[in-house]
DNA sequence: GATGAATGAGCATTCATTCAT
DNA sequence: CATGAATGAATGCTCATTCAT
């Protein structure tokens, strides 16, 4: 016979316990980003939220919980960012209001994405979701490209996942420089989104269509 | 109470101690490769080279120093890489011949690129060395892009600071997630080379240059 | 990064807390009092109080603070006692009674002066305040000598200071060679405390003053 | 049937191993009284030999081996110190030289009476010894007073191995923390030696008597 | 004799997690 | 619900000592 599984139920039955739970995620949050997953203590998370250590597992079955929900969080978010659709009439205008908006989520969510990466280098539960939300831009890009391409409007000698991946890549790295690692940087988002945009524009659709393109 | 002397000398006497010392390091790498910086123990590290837990002491001071040194050799290839001259009378030649090197190059470090990437996270010491190798690279193309636009060859309406950064970004990003993530991927080195080259020609050089261009 | 907050309360928060808090410091002072502070285990401090050892470092930051707090503890009785008045009217009946009371007080510290002087040897910081204090002690004796020689009751021919360090440190390692080394004695604090301050009576008060001495 | 045990001679051979040997103890010596016994390695000791480590244990058994043979050294040299006659006809003038000599003996020995006091807080072996050889020198400063209670010259109500063990540690003591505390010090030799010698002469012996004591 | 490489036991300290109140 | 006390496994590092050359 199995040993019953003593599951502690650790769902708050109570507005405060929700209060709790929820301060604790936010101290997590804030901990985790600020001194790095690895490096934080459950007792830097409690002290953050200003509570004895031992209520941390009332909420949480431990440590990588927390990590985890705040990690689908953005993962979920991620996802429907992905998911977001282009406007296939115009996909350069896509481009650049899509950019405009990652960078910007990107920013909002930097502490989430440090964690992640840090995380992700670590545990292939993780790094597998990471990875996979990824895939779907970059598909969803090559998608796009590949229509372009049937359009007539997309550069004829590009492979359009190679490209997608490349593309996808370069802005998402830039966003990681510029707001994980706080690279000194002197442009703001709608200009470092135009330079993006004209990348795309001409080093992967025609060059006839780059006339409506959004450079100045 | 005087300190003891603390001045011990690490540095092996005999060939043995050499042979030993690389086994070690050696080992290392490859531990940290394996499990990440962190989570390898010393004695993962010595016992990967079969030897007994006290004799790394004899050759690094500890944990770190062997990381540093390992990290200390694969910044000082990849700045000389980052020095390596471009053809000024042909550009994209030597961004197809560059990026095709760098690709390799990447791959035969991929391990230390991903302690590299681990480490950074935390260590400033780290991140401030792997971030101004970086940067230096990105000078570099953005001189390149600066010249091709005096030269007539350059997009006019294009930041080349940024692009360079962008540009440079995007190659780093796609080895990353090809030799350090293991992206499964059909392609070969060549051909991401060259996907790459067309994105710099069209993206970043005039058009009428790319006639000369390198795709196929 | 950001180090981890490293401020860490060590103050007990609950009754019980209290307790165990002072329960260590007291299996500490026998175990340091037993094995001498540097073979000392921490292990053997907790398991002195029945305790887990990792407890030790919820109250102490190290071996070193226990020692620290119990040599304090020592120090402030010991200048205490040096700050304790003569009367200036019966110099040798403060003799005696001083010297009574300073040996009582050695013998119920034997312990910590066994562990001060261990540490003494080594600590600077110890040694110092250990140093300090008495001196303190010689100071004053000093002076009361001093105070004699005005008065016509001292010796002429003496260096108040050089006999001051002479005849205090007389019972000092006399204390030290009886309570801490053990040195087997027939004789009783009284009969040591008498002999001492014949000593000190005929060997730094004159002769004539001697009628009042305190032998029998 | 008893395993044969494989006892190494360690006695030098040639006359190389005697300089040798002789160079490793001098070193210790050095070592030892620089940053004590316990915290000295065995390296520190070969190193300030300018020798390899490993020869250290062609000379002695371990590291207690070299402590031990310094420390035989002193407590010879202390033994018979203590044997040395004194006058009887002129005991204060023999007291005076043998405190000279004292102070000069402990000053030109502070290192190894420092190693000696250290060492003997935990060894017990060491201890017992060192003790015994003070006990010899209180024993015969007894002796000595009590012929003086006996040819009438010496404090009739003064007991005589009391005053001894008083009288012997105090001037012990005064040279321990000059010489090893190194404290601080106008005075010289000859000056501590003659306050001694009248704190003897008044205190231990008649009054009458000091009319040929030494002080000035 | 001499060198320096190699061994491995020993100990302080950290911190996630559980428990008593 | 909440507190903070208690547990104990885990691991980096030191250094006396032995060994191969």
């Amino acid at each position: 016979m199995v040993a019953p599984e003593v599951t502690t139920d650790l769902t708050p039955k109570t507005a405060k316990g929700n209060r709790t739970r929820a301060l604790l995620k936010a101290s997590a949050r804030e901990v985790f980003g600020r001194q790095g997953f690895k490096s934080a203590r459950v007792s830097d998370i409690t002290a953050g939220a200003s509570m004895s250590s031992g209520i941390f597992y009332r909420y949480y079955a431990d440590k990588d919980a927390v990590r985890d929900e705040l990690l689908s969080d953005l993962l979920k978010d991620v996802v429907a960012f992905a998911r977001d659709s282009w406007d296939p009439n115009d996909p350069l205008r896509s481009v650049l209001r899509t950019t405009e908006k990652y960078f910007t989520f990107y920013r909002d969510n930097r502490d989430l994405y440090k964690i992640m990466i840090e995380v992700a280098q670590h545990e292939d539960q993780v790094r597998v979701k990471w990875v996979a939300a990824r895939e779907e831009f970059y598909r969803r890009i090559g998608r796009m490209l590949r229509r372009a391409q049937d359009q007539g409007v997309g550069r004829r000698d590009m492979d359009p996942d190679l490209a997608a991946a490349l593309l996808g890549g370069m802005t998402e790295y830039y966003a990681y420089m510029w707001f994980v690692e706080e690279r000194s940087s002197e442009v703001d988002i709608p200009t470092v989104a135009r330079e993006v945009t004209n990348l795309w524009a001409y080093g992967a659709f025609s060059s006839d269509t780059s006339s409506g393109g959004p450079h100045e």
